[in-house]
DNA sequence: ACTATATCCTGTATGC
DNA sequence: TGCATACAGGATATAG
């Protein structure tokens, strides 16, 4: 489940691969990986070719390649999305759905994505910010955020501090796993009001939040399985680090108390019952 | 305006 | 063995 320190690794794989490289033609191999375009698949596929890639850029869990036009690829990889690099003539993965050939001939850049929540669009005018994005909130790994502009933002919000880290709208890039480690290291229950909490305590949580981002981006991202890997098919190293997602019954790693999982907004939580106390 | 839920998807794991 | 169900969950439309 890429979320954003698995959405940095790829855009960062593709800085090498796409920059300064111009595409001469496009394959769209399923319909519904082309997402929001305006003209629909047909269209991508037309206008595409004759563009040249600058250098890809993310916010959240968003990616976008912007086009030295002024236009703008954007792309979101879902829960399974993938970018691969590949030789035209390699063997197509199972479940890829967007070929990109450059007029430079090799590599072929590949969109591969099992469960297609992800999608690919063009953005008109969006190289600087797509405007598909104004709405996704900056997020923790921004050099110039506003922290505590932030803790009161989020402060403002009535439900459950889990519900408000993963409102993208709020503060993007979080998802389930690094919500719930993130309140694990900050020792809050994810159910606890966010409009209740100190800012002080709303702080440590974001803290935590970028903390335990920045660890598993420096370790290539988190893998499970082969639905997370960089452009060149790695997998990342975090899941071995991880303290609550998905150890259900496992020793807390601070108190040894078995985690717990519960169900949650039609997904889990997971939390240590002894150090993340629901507050009165 | 704000909050919560249903929906889209497919492969894997589990239960009977 | 085989069939049915649960689960994984990011973003968004829609319902409340």
């Amino acid at each position: 489940m890429p979320e954003l320190p698995e959405v940095e690794v790829v855009r960062a794989g593709l800085v090498p691969v796409v920059q300064g490289r111009t595409i001469v033609g496009v394959q769209v191999l399923h319909p519904r990986s082309v997402r929001r375009h305006a003209g629909g698949p047909d269209d991508f596929v037309a206008t595409l070719p004759g563009r040249t890639f600058g250098e890809p850029r993310r916010r959240g869990k968003f990616l976008w390649l912007p086009f030295t036009d002024g236009d703008a690829l954007v792309a979101h990889l879902g829960m399974s999305g993938q970018f691969r690099v590949d030789a035209a003539d390699a063997p197509l993965l199972l479940h890829t759905r967007v070929r990109l050939d450059f007029t430079d001939g090799e590599p072929q850049l590949r969109f591969i994505d099992q469960r297609m929540f992800g999608g690919l669009w063009l953005s008109p005018g969006g190289a600087e910010v797509p405007s598909d994005l104004a709405h996704v909130a900056p997020d923790l790994l921004e050099p110039d955020l506003d922290l505590v502009g932030l803790a009161d933002s989020v402060r403002r919000h009535r439900s459950g501090i889990k519900r408000v880290l993963l409102d993208q709208k709020v503060v993007s890039g979080i998802g389930n796993i690094y919500a719930d480690e993130a309140l694990w290291r900050a020792r809050v229950h994810f159910d606890t009001p966010a409009d209740g909490m100190s800012r002080a305590r709303v702080l440590r949580v974001l803290a935590a939040a970028r903390e335990v981002m920045a660890e598993a981006l420096a370790q290539g991202g988190t893998s499970f399985d082969a639905l997370y890997v960089n452009v060149n098919g790695s997998s990342g190293y975090f899941s071995r680090a991880l303290s609550v997602y998905g150890r259900e019954g496992l020793p807390c790693p601070r108190c040894g108390t078995p985690i717990r999982r519960v169900a949650f907004a039609n997904r889990s939580s997971h939390f240590c019952p002894r150090c993340q106390r629901r507050r009165a």
